[in-house]
RNA sequence: GGCGAAGUGGCCGAGUGGUCAGGCAGAGGUCUGCAAAACCUUGUACAGCGGUUCGAAUCCGCUCUUCGCCUCCA
């Protein structure tokens, strides 16, 4: 069975094969570090690292770069406007790198938190500034670029086939009703800054055959891609409101400086919308994920995360993080029982759940269908524990395989090795291990005595503590309630 | 104005030309000393109007509505 992968480029689903047989190239585009990630960052980064996890699972090497944009860029095209990143800490009363790196450690934590793996290689684009100058030259060189001014601009119109990622072929058209200044300086509108030309107040900048300026953004992304993965990548990923101009100018800027196609499969992720509307740092309107951490589990936000598909639109909302939260539950809880119950005689086939769960990622990463097959599996699994034969020992150790392999390692929305709780040393979860033992043997021999009262209390004072005790054919368990 | 996406049962959210998504919530039941959990049963959903078809929510056309991009943006 063969993964299908749908290419935003040419908009359909095709077959996917890395360049290289058993290796694959892959980049996406990260943050500009100016503040805490959002919801929004959230859904990007954990779709990717499922994307990246299942080349993983499937027997790829993946070799996975994304890049850190320490550099700020203008909030406004038309030369007006502040550096993001020199605004925040202008706003901070301290300088940019100070806030370039605490907001880097910010978003490493949160993704952390969420279960992201790092990247293979996360480069920082103040770091690769000769880079950049050298592509600028190439294409200087090659007579896609032309300097004015100390500033240099890519020439659209010497590029052939610009904008066939948006669709934005047609730059006459475009530019009627654009929200974009038109500078007299460019030769063409839809030019776009490689360099710019630094202002005496501008904190970052660096010195260039041009001027002592800073590189324009879409060009990091193209320098390092090219440096780390080589001049033709397999997959690039980003969020799909970078389609269009960042991609476009990508593409342009590469193949201009190459000759050679620079990304084979594009991945665009959707937004988190609020109310149906975008979620963005600008709007205000975004969900802080450490806010939203001190509420929700982090895995239970995972999990909302996966449970629509990365191409659909996301709505936020409590009430939709509070039912994941429970069905996320669910699934952990099953794990829990399988693991905890005793060897029996019953048949369980997982192989069934285990095709359906492949077909499913294997179709351009349909994490939420992959979802609803550990549904059934759960539902299944716990049908036949219901039953008086229970399942055999073989059956077991399938069942808990299976889960460790589809909810631990692909798509990381169970820990990874059991349902530990995260936050609690190894110390005192034996401990409170030991305790419960004797307060559930306390319990067993109340019950066993009649003496109801005593075992209702016991178990009252436990739920107000946070901890549940449920009574199952084979003896009670407990287990600490989870989110709020 | 240009480019693009989408409208699914109380809520979230997949998918497909002809059997079922799945989750959450609700109702009834089994089990249990009682709970909880688990399991069973239960919802005549696919924006509207036409068309193609033996058959369409799924294909085509039109209409309405929403959203994204064309500024920085996951």
């Amino acid at each position: 069975m063969s993964l299908f992968i749908y290419n935003s480029l040419g908009r359909t689903k095709q077959q996917f094969e890395p360049f290289l047989p058993g290796i694959v190239s892959m980049y996406v585009c990260g943050p500009t570090v100016y503040g805490h990630s959002h919801l929004g960052h959230a859904k990007s980064y954990v779709s990717f690292d499922v994307v990246v996890r299942w080349l993983r699972h499937i027997g790829y090497r993946v070799k996975y770069v994304q890049n850190i944009t320490d550099v700020g860029h203008l909030t406004d095209d038309a030369d007006e406007g502040e550096d993001k990143i020199m605004k925040q800490a202008r706003l901070e009363k301290t300088d940019p790198m100070e806030i370039a790196q605490f907001y880097t450690r910010s978003y490493y934590e949160d993704m952390d938190m969420l279960g992201v793996q790092r990247p293979n290689i996360a480069p920082l684009a103040t770091g690769h500034i000769p880079e950049q100058i050298e592509l600028i030259e190439r294409l200087i060189a090659k007579g896609h670029a032309y300097e004015v001014n100390g500033n240099v601009y890519f020439s659209v119109s010497s590029f052939q086939g610009y904008g066939k990622l948006s669709g934005r072929t047609d730059q006459e058209a475009q530019q009627t009703g654009t929200r974009v200044e038109i500078r007299s300086e460019k030769r063409d509108p839809s030019d776009f800054a490689l360099w710019k030309k630094a202002d005496e107040s501008h904190l970052m900048k660096w010195h260039s055959p041009w001027s002592k300026g800073y590189p324009g953004w879409h060009l990091e992304c193209s320098a390092m891609s090219m440096k780390y993965l080589g001049e033709t990548i397999d997959i690039h990923g980003g969020g799909m409101e970078n389609r269009f101009p960042h991609h476009d100018c990508e593409i342009a800027q590469s193949e201009a400086a190459t000759g050679k196609p620079y990304v084979r499969f594009w991945m665009h992720n959707n937004m988190v919308t609020v109310n149906g509307i975008k979620m963005g740092k600008s709007l205000k309107n975004s969900v802080n994920l450490k806010e939203l951490f001190r509420e929700y589990d982090p895995l239970a936000i995972r999990f909302f995360i996966l449970q629509s598909h990365y191409r659909s639109p996301l709505d936020f909302s409590e009430v939709a993080i509070k039912a994941s939260t429970t069905g996320l539950d669910k699934l952990r809880q099953t794990r829990k029982r399988v693991t905890e119950s005793n060897n029996g005689t019953g048949l369980f086939a997982v192989e069934p759940f285990k095709q359906r769960f492949i077909e499913a990622m294997n179709d351009d990463f349909n994490t939420t269908v992959a979802i609803s097959v550990l549904f059934e599996f759960s539902k299944a699994l716990n049908t036949a524990l219901d039953g008086s034969e229970g399942i055999t020992e073989e059956a077991r150790l399938a069942a808990m395989l299976f889960l460790e392999q589809t909810g631990a390692e692909v798509l990381g929305i169970l820990n990874p090795g059991g349902d530990g709780k995260e936050g609690e040393t190894i110390e005192t979860g034996k401990s409170l291990s030991t305790v419960m033992d004797i307060l559930l043997d306390l319990r067993a021999e109340a019950r066993k005595n009649r003496n109801f009262a005593l075992s209702d209390t016991i178990r009252d004072r436990l739920l107000d503590a946070g901890i549940e005790i449920k009574d199952t054919r084979e003896g009670a368990t407990w287990t600490k309630k989870s989110g709020c």
